[in-house]
DNA sequence: TTCATACTTGACTAAAATAGTCGGGAATCG
DNA sequence: CGATTCCCGACTATTTTAGTCAAGTATGAA
C-alpha cells in the first residue's frame, strides 16, 4: 500500500504547472528542476498526460507544456488513473468471476477492501489541481 | 497503490479465525484451506502475528491458533502495521528532514498525500475484526 | 541557415519488492 | 511412537519499479 513515483511525480508536476504557469508553456526542464524530479522520467509521464488530454505541448524553443483543461476541473483521481497508478485494494476481477467472487463463504473481507478503495477514490476525486494549489485540502 | 498479499492474507486469516473459532484453536491447514491461501506463507505471517500478541498458539495434535484479544478490540490498521504492510503515501521521513520537508516551495502536494494517508488510516482504524465478521463495514 | 532548446518515442536495465517455496526442527496428544 | 501442528531461517523466481539511453523531430532566435 505505497504510492509509487509515477503517480506522485505526475501530480507534483501538474500542480507545479498549474501553480507557476501564467498561460505560458513551461518546459519540463524547469519543472523537473523546481520539483527535483528526474527529467527523462518526467518526459515519459508527460507523453501519456498529453495523449490523455491533460496537457498541450509546444515544441521548440520557448516551448513546453500547458494545461489543456482548467485546473479546477482536473481531479487528482483522474491523473492517477491516466498515468496508470492502480489504486487497487481488491484483486477480484469483476468480469469472469475471478477472485473471491464466485465462491461462497469466502472473502469475508471483500466489502472491507472495497470500502477502503471507495474512501480513497472519494477523497482523491474530490480534490482538483486548483485545490492543491490553494491548499484547499481537508 | 496496491494492497499486497501480506496484509490481505493476514486480515483474511484473522477474520476467518474470529468467525469460525469457538474458543477452540484452529489449525492453519484449516484456515488456509477455507480461505484458499498458501499454507507455508500463512505460517510465516502467523509467527509475526503471535509475536505481536494477536494470536496464541497451541502446538501438537488438535493444536492451532486462537485470538489473543477480543475480536472487537483488534483493528484492521493494527494488523496491517504489525505484519509490515506500509500504508504509506509520502516518502518524507519525519526525522532528519528527508523528502520534501526541509526544502522550501517544494512538495505542494505534501498535505494532499498526508490527507490521503490519514483518510486510509481513519477508515482502517475504525473497523475491528468483529465488525468485519458482522459485515458492519460502512 | 544554423543552432540551441524542447518535445517524442521506443528500447533497455539495475535494483528492489513481492510472493512465495523448501527443509529441517520441536512440541504435544492420542 | 507417530501424526499433527507450530516454529524458523534461508532461499528464489518473477514482477514491478524507477528510472536511463539513444535517436530522433519540431520550432524559434540569432
Amino acid at each position: 500500500m505505497k504510492l509509487g513515483t509515477k503517480g506522485r511525480y505526475a501530480v507534483m508536476a501538474l500542480v507545479d504547472l498549474a501553480y507557476y504557469s501564467q498561460g505560458k508553456p513551461l518546459s519540463l526542464t524547469e519543472i523537473a528542476g523546481r520539483q527535483a524530479l528526474p527529467l527523462t522520467y518526467l518526459e515519459q509521464l508527460f507523453i501519456q498526460l498529453r495523449q490523455k488530454g491533460f496537457v498541450v505541448s509546444t515544441r521548440g524553443h520557448q516551448g513546453g507544456y500547458t494545461l489543456a483543461r482548467e485546473a479546477h476541473s482536473i481531479r487528482i483521481a483522474e491523473i492517477l488513473e491516466a498515468i496508470g497508478e492502480p489504486l487497487q485494494t481488491t484483486r477480484c476481477k469483476k468480469e469472469s468471476g475471478m477472485g473471491c467472487l464466485g465462491r461462497k463463504g469466502q472473502c469475508l473481507t471483500h466489502t472491507l477492501w472495497a470500502g477502503l478503495e471507495h474512501k480513497m477514490y472519494q477523497y482523491l476525486n474530490g480534490i482538483s489541481l486548483a485545490d492543491v494549489c490553494e491548499k484547499q485540502v481537508s
